[in-house]
DNA sequence: TTGTAGGCGTTATCAC
DNA sequence: GTGATAACGCCTACAA
């Protein structure tokens, strides 16, 4: 391993310059710069970034920890942050989580985090029970719903509510009168679920109309769940002319055991999805959906962070930011 | 920051004897062990990872370089490979080349490959005239199919010839006499596109089917590619009842155009993928595809990264490893 | 403009 | 069983 002090020895310099040159100070002199650079490359000598970091006390990565990578979603998600990552100089370490809140309380308490400048961690499971945790020593920055507010974190949240609202809404302009909720789960608990069914009734009630309990099925936010859903009302005979599925992922299953069934999207039941992930402008028919403002989100986060590793804010004062959401409308409802 | 000298101090101890409990050592009594534990818990310890970086020499990070991680074959490879890698101890770091050969070979010259224990690079425009850049000191499995063997690297490649020929087989088997391919792209360059275009060519030929130039249609390995190449045969008013698509985004792509032109799969054109990737499950209709062996593959290539990194191969013994692959028959090839 | 000294936190070595 | 010491490679001060 090519450390400095054989490039310094080589190019006949001490360390000290080598360093100089290496990190672009001033007070080098040209023929000195040129020396070192030509020693740099015929040794092949590289940065060792353990020793800087040690020095520096600062690694230049950041941490990601999401359910699972492999989802459009999440996939989307990390594509966006490692893009824009790389661009401030930050390399990403994905963990993945499973969902489970003990790999997402794991992401945050293991050995591991000090090797993170900052995590962004987008919680699926973690409740206000653990927000405590969340008061490390290291920068975190949560993505997701699951924290009522007021806590400790900064925090990036999607407009789940109106999110779903608008997209009732949608259905209803569109002329649906018996709209499903595939992932509706109505509780007390502040998450993705439950505000989307909250926007969802608030839309029905806005128009009038009766929220039908039969109507909210649970499910998982995948395909196989989505399918899952509509299967189970299109089994039980419960009819419904509209569906607004509570991510892209359970749109797509929707569609998909409609399809098998026999049912014509739009002209028979309208569909809508909320994530807009590229995957539902390929889907046949193409799928209607909210789009929550990726990319201002991924910003959002990494500023939040980037604040935060720079002290730039105090320990007790948490920042929020909700993003912009937006009305697609492709085939699923009619569009083009 | 906690160190293990404050640690000492409070339980009492060295900082040996800290060092020794927390990575398991022997020789150090239950008391002592005890009372080392209860004083990390209560200040909070943590390890610090540069510095044990600097120490020993290796970093516990494992690079993986992909095109783009929000694409579905991409996305279940990382996904695969973080879980696997994580219980091997190592965490990994995503890099996007965008599948530009310049960030290809940045993944690997950049001064932060100091930081891998070793890189996955998951080659897309490198070619044989880059070889040499593997021939780092840095342990390299490529992933990929630009290279044509017999280079400096490890290396795990699919079975694309053999993959796009059961495929086509498939497709004549079915009826199928005019077989579009989507992606094609006959050259001298070993990558996947003129892997899969010999396998397609090879069982036409078998068949005693001529291949016709006008069906195979280049396109990018994407869903608006595989769309694309859809519609330029539609349009163009070029017949054919069957499609072999290098890539199940391009398969998605092409279902969704053929959807458009109200042509119908399976019945009127028969379409088959490769990759198998879960989305394939939950098209409409539903994908045929070839498995390429994702899990052996990703597998091979941990397997040849730890043993590069441990050192238990030759400078110049390198290996190659080929995943098994399976044709996976679904609705759009008539299946069930 | 260049060089010297010291320490970042950890662990291997070797005494005790 | 436990502890003192010396590195690992780099960079901030300070000195020359």
């Amino acid at each position: 391993m090519v450390t400095m002090s054989e490039v310094a020895k080589a190019a006949g310099v001490s360390v000290m310059t080598v360093s100089n040159v290496i990190n672009g100070h001033r007070y080098v002199s040209d023929a000195t710069r040129d020396r070192v650079l030509a020693a740099v490359d015929r040794l092949g000598y590289r940065v060792n970034v353990a020793a800087r970091s040690l020095r520096s006390g600062s690694t230049g990565i950041i941490g990601l920890a999401v359910p699972d990578i492999d989802t459009p979603y999440f996939g989307q998600l990390a594509s966006l942050l490692i893009e824009r990552a790389a661009r401030l100089g930050y390399q990403v370490v994905v963990e993945q989580t499973g969902a489970t809140r003990e790999n997402e309380l794991g992401a945050l308490a293991h050995s591991r985090v000090r090797r993170y400048d900052g995590l962004i961690l987008s919680t699926v499971e973690l409740g206000d029970e653990d927000a405590d945790q969340l008061r490390s020593d290291l920068p975190v920055v949560a993505l997701g719903e699951r924290l009522s507010g007021g806590h400790a974190v900064d925090h990036v949240a999607m407009a789940n509510v109106e999110g779903a609202r608008d997209a009732t809404r949608h259905l209803i302009e569109r002329g649906c009168r018996r709209i499903a909720a595939f992932g509706a789960q109505p509780g007390p608990e502040v998450n993705a679920n439950s505000l989307r069914t909250a926007g969802y009734h608030e839309a029905l009630t806005d128009a009038g109309l009766d929220p039908s309990p039969e109507l909210a099925v649970p499910c998982a936010f995948s395909m196989a769940g989505g399918a899952a859903a509509a299967r189970s009302l299109l089994a039980g005979g419960i009819p419904f002319d509209g569906a607004v599925c509570f991510t892209d992922t359970v749109a797509i299953g929707a569609l998909r055991a409609l399809a098998d069934h026999g049912v014509a999207v739009p002209d028979e039941v309208k569909v809508i999805g909320f994530d807009d992930v590229e995957q539902g402008r390929y889907t046949v028919p193409s799928l209607s959906t909210i789009a929550p403002g990726h990319s201002e989100m991924v910003d959002a986060a990494l500023r939040m962070l980037g604040d935060r590793i720079a002290g730039r804010r105090g320990e007790d004062e948490h920042e929020m930011f909700t993003g912009p959401h937006q009305l697609v409308i492709r085939q699923s409802t009619g569009g083009p």
